[in-house]
DNA sequence: ATGGGAGTGTGATATTTGTAACACATTTAA
DNA sequence: TTAAATGTGTTACAAATATCACACTCCCAT
């Protein structure tokens, strides 16, 4: 149970956000953390209850969604091992998390006491500058999207899906979209139908090629173009 | 000249993000900083260009646009008096400016040499703890916008926007847009035909009333309704 | 293995919205 | 004061996309 208690200190997947803490302060952060698992499709957290925890994710992918008009899910992000989670509710009055997060894959995440991170990032300035990088970095995937998903067609905006699996998310071209066609419209803000049809297209001009639930990209050159209004 | 050294320390318009500097601090501060004022329409700073600077708005209002699909701007957002912007380079390698910057209105702003900031960041946590706080609330009109714009038809985000006016911008009921159609529609994400089309709608309907550039939300219990989806 | 639920493909139709084209109004600069 | 530039209102039309309805497939638990 010491072995336990040092788990942050010990930890093999330390982000690089907590890697500038030093030995006492990553203990002090083992013991505002608690680590969970979840099997695929298990709520992780639920918008609008109480927040007490900042939620780091170990291993596995996370979707982050939020009830939208007419009780719509609207996916904001897919997050992976080293995100944090609700860092959003740093220093509020109310804490409420502001997104729903659920398991795409089996996960492994840390609960870490939001007061205890609040404490630390006040004592040590570098550790906040840190953090700063790490949501601000988070903030540029929302301009984008803003950018990209008004001013796009619905073609266009699953180009851009397509890139930010391939790139953001999964990191490699074969990979398995571990999303339903619903979700993925509710990540592109469109129908269902909508979705099959282009992915459809897609396949049928020869820019992707799909397997069940994986995808390949097999020409970025036209997928790009597309992207850039096709 | 000294006063000019001192301003920041003796700034009436102090953000309460900075007011959490001591003397020392502010004195500091007030080195790195240099005020300029624009007139209205005048491009504060340019999307892609070397970004050395935080941009403190003392008072006006400014537009932050990012150059989007086909040349055609997208507005992000409207800063007033106590924004920050470009508060997303701290701390990068190389800074360049995501978004453009225009006044408004005639401006007061304050350029902050963006290392002498970063190192305050780093000395005072409490100080980077209350920037985070700043970071966190701006991306949360992000969050929302994402959200409303990708699921909601044209009249909705209308209605958002003119709540957002309302209450996020000039805090007042008849307020002046100081915006042209054109960009009203791009901060919308449609084009200005829809936009003048659905203003003259919800005149007709006793929504709002519209003179020159001013406008009255008269019913807006109605208004929420179309915002939540008519 | 089988019934039910979740996920999916597909067509017909309706709606929304962008586009193009033009006249008119308002501001700016000479 | 006038010319030019910029902004605005309005229409008809075409294109994009949502919606609805239904059948089909897959998976999983009994």
């Amino acid at each position: 149970m010491e072995m336990e208690k040092d788990s942050c200190l010990n930890c093999t997947i330390k982000s690089s956000v907590v890697s500038i803490l030093n030995n006492r302060e990553l203990k002090e952060l083992g013991k505002a953390c608690h680590q969970t698992e979840f099997q695929k499709g298990e709520l992780i957290f639920k918008e609008d209850s109480p927040a007490n925890y900042i939620i780091y994710v170990r291993d596995g992918f996370v979707k982050s969604s939020k009830r939208g008009i007419g009780g719509k899910d609207y996916i904001l992000s897919i997050s992976k091992k080293g995100a944090y989670l609700n860092i959003n509710n740093l220093n509020k009055k109310n804490r409420q998390y502001f997104v729903s997060a659920t398991a795409l894959t089996p996960t492994k995440v840390c609960f870490i006491d939001i007061e205890k991170f609040a404490i630390l990032l006040k004592e040590n300035g570098h550790f906040a500058s840190e953090v700063i990088n790490y949501i601000v970095d988070d903030e540029m995937n929302y301009y984008d999207r803003l950018v990209n998903n008004v001013q796009q067609q619905v073609p266009g905006r699953l180009a851009n899906t397509l890139f930010y699996f391939r790139y953001q998310v999964y990191g490699q071209n074969p990979f398995n979209l571990n999303l339903t066609k619903v979700e993925l419209a509710s990540l592109i803000g469109t129908s269902r139908e909508s979705v099959t049809r282009l992915l459809k297209e897609f396949q049928d001009e020869g820019l992707i090629e799909m397997q069940k639930n994986t995808i390949a990209i097999l020409d970025e050159k036209k997928l790009q173009q597309i992207r850039m209004k096709g």
